[in-house]
DNA sequence: GTGAAAGCGCTAACAT
DNA sequence: ATGTTAGCGCTTTCAC
């Protein structure tokens, strides 16, 4: 940006017409006679003018800037990343440009990433969340910001959020591993202190409950550091003399991890396995994976629309929406135990 | 954003103290009393103040609004993502906020992003390019925002760009294949149009050349409007008396599909393959897959370099920084003809 | 050290 | 149908 760009009193002096004449062209409003609004639209092109949309909101009432803003868990994994895609397309349609940054479950960069955005007025902002107290954002949404949360609600703060059925998708994926007699399953998920982790595992404990099946603590993980963890973790398990015969990977690094070290054991064709998330090979892998998926485009556009209809002004109380998990049962839950 | 939200005005009259001095405690302008900040402050924080970074930029010498834009491909792919990362940090560490969208190769559609990111008064636009005419960019630079294009060169336009060695890396990574004695080698890659697909053919042809192995016209093909026409070009491909006996996929996407089809046809021991691009499982699939990596982090962090470098006033002649790209070889280029 | 006034580029409200 | 004026929330400039 600098002060060498034309502003509407440039154009107004070009084409000889008043500033708020060249406004009206510029924003479409009726009531400019066609010959007019040609000369402007000439002079436009001719100084190369741009129309600055960060000035204008500041007057214009409501003072919407047609901008929202994204707070993902890392952009660059995939699940987020389609998330975003599908975020962006709706916005689209609508004339707005999306801001996206990446929280890395640290709810302090939450909040920066939040003011950040602020401070550049948003419209609205769709919330993966890290933090576990949203209590702040009361006084945004009193200023006019809105909130739609996705994968995660929010705490202490009552919004409109799109979750999926983290719970019911990972028990209803066990059924078979179950009746076909497994009863060693080990489960490894991430941190509790992560909805969807809390959520999951629940499916897990569901699942071998109704199964009356004892879960074994030995076999279960909750939160893993880095990777060389789930690593050390899964050789631990494959070495044991009672060796689970099924593993729940909750998650895609997770799941990745394990088929890692099943193949580098020589153990994918014997110990049965499901993962949580979509992965892009699944069924290149031998055996082909059995996974729990979300419809992560439904997610995206539902979050979008929620947010959109506040922004026209809904004022209907908040809601949840639930979208329904996908099992896509392969190879590697034919394995019998 | 509304009206309901407090502005410097209401801190001041709130602490006792002028507009100005708000705005130098915000700004963290020297030469104001603790005490007085400490009151400042207070108000603030019991207002709930948020400072509006938009109105600022308006009047701000140079205007600088500490935003960037950013065109991807497609923000879903595992690449413009791992790119958009890599420049969210260098970002971040700058305070600066990044809007982000995809072109899905439409030349149109970098045109409009490029205006709309321009109309919220982006301080510098780092892009893949979708278009092969840059002359429209001109007239923004001469008003003041910075261009650094990554993967792909402007044309018409100089400008910082930041590319890998296509070119070498595929003929690199083919030598081991002519020395293993290939010669029926198919080549699928993107539509001609886009520049890194002219490059990447450009090392296959030259690598072919210096192996003194004539090019055979039915076994490359370049560009596909959709993964069918990659399934049906691999069936056809491998369906042939003289069917090939290695295959270099010049993207992911390509790669991914090849796989699937080698392995639909149980061929995946029986030729051999390079993909280019990284693929988060290529060491997982049965053979493990030899792929040429572009370094991704790397692109992202100088393309940002560059341009914040710019934005500080930095008027040396435009740089062209070339990346290395990197073979792995794994055991689908063990297979011998 | 602190503050008053002007003005950034635009839209709202009100003329004409 | 077109224009004039005020003012959005802030930073600049300049005065105290």
């Amino acid at each position: 940006m600098n002060r060498t760009r034309p502003t509407m009193v440039d154009v107004a002096r070009e084409c000889g017409a008043s500033l708020k004449t060249v406004s009206r062209v510029i924003n479409g409003e009726p009531g400019v006679k066609p010959e007019l609004a040609a000369k402007v639209e000439r002079a436009v092109k001719k100084l190369h003018y741009k129309h600055n949309l960060t000035a204008g909101s500041l007057r214009r009432l409501g003072g919407r800037t047609q901008t929202i803003g994204l707070l993902l868990e890392d952009i660059s994994n995939p699940y987020s990343a389609a998330l975003h895609r599908s975020i962006e397309d709706e916005a689209r349609a609508r004339g707005v440009e999306v801001f996206a940054g990446s929280l890395d479950e640290d709810p302090d960069r939450e909040r920066q990433l939040v003011n950040g955005f602020i401070a550049r007025r948003v419209d609205g902002l769709i919330i993966v969340p890290s933090s576990t107290d949203h209590k702040y954002l009361a006084a945004e949404r009193k200023a006019g910001t809105h909130f739609v949360f996705v994968d995660r609600p929010a705490h202490g703060f009552k919004a409109d959020t799109v979750i999926t059925t983290n719970s019911d998708g990972v028990e209803g994926s066990l059924q078979s591993l179950i009746k076909n007699g497994h009863t060693r399953i080990a489960y490894l998920g991430d941190f509790e202190k992560i909805y969807t982790a809390r959520e999951r595992y629940r499916g897990f404990c569901s699942a071998m409950s109704k199964g009356k099946i004892a879960i074994r603590p030995e076999l279960v993980r909750l939160g893993f550091a880095h990777r060389s963890e789930i690593e050390a973790f899964v050789i631990n398990l494959l070495s044991r003399k009672d060796r689970p015969t099924a593993i729940f990977a909750a998650q895609n690094v997770i799941t990745l991890e394990v088929v890692r070290i099943l193949r580098a054991k020589n153990l994918h064709h014997k110990v049965a396995l499901i993962g949580f998330d979509d992965l892009a090979f699944a069924d290149l892998l031998d055996p082909a994976v059995s996974l729990v998926t979300q419809d992560v485009h439904a997610m995206g556009q539902i979050a979008t629309e929620l947010l959109f209809a506040r922004l026209d002004g809904l004022s209907a109380p908040y809601e949840e929406r639930v979208v329904p998990t996908t099992f896509t049962e392969r190879g590697s839950t034919l394995i019998k135990p």
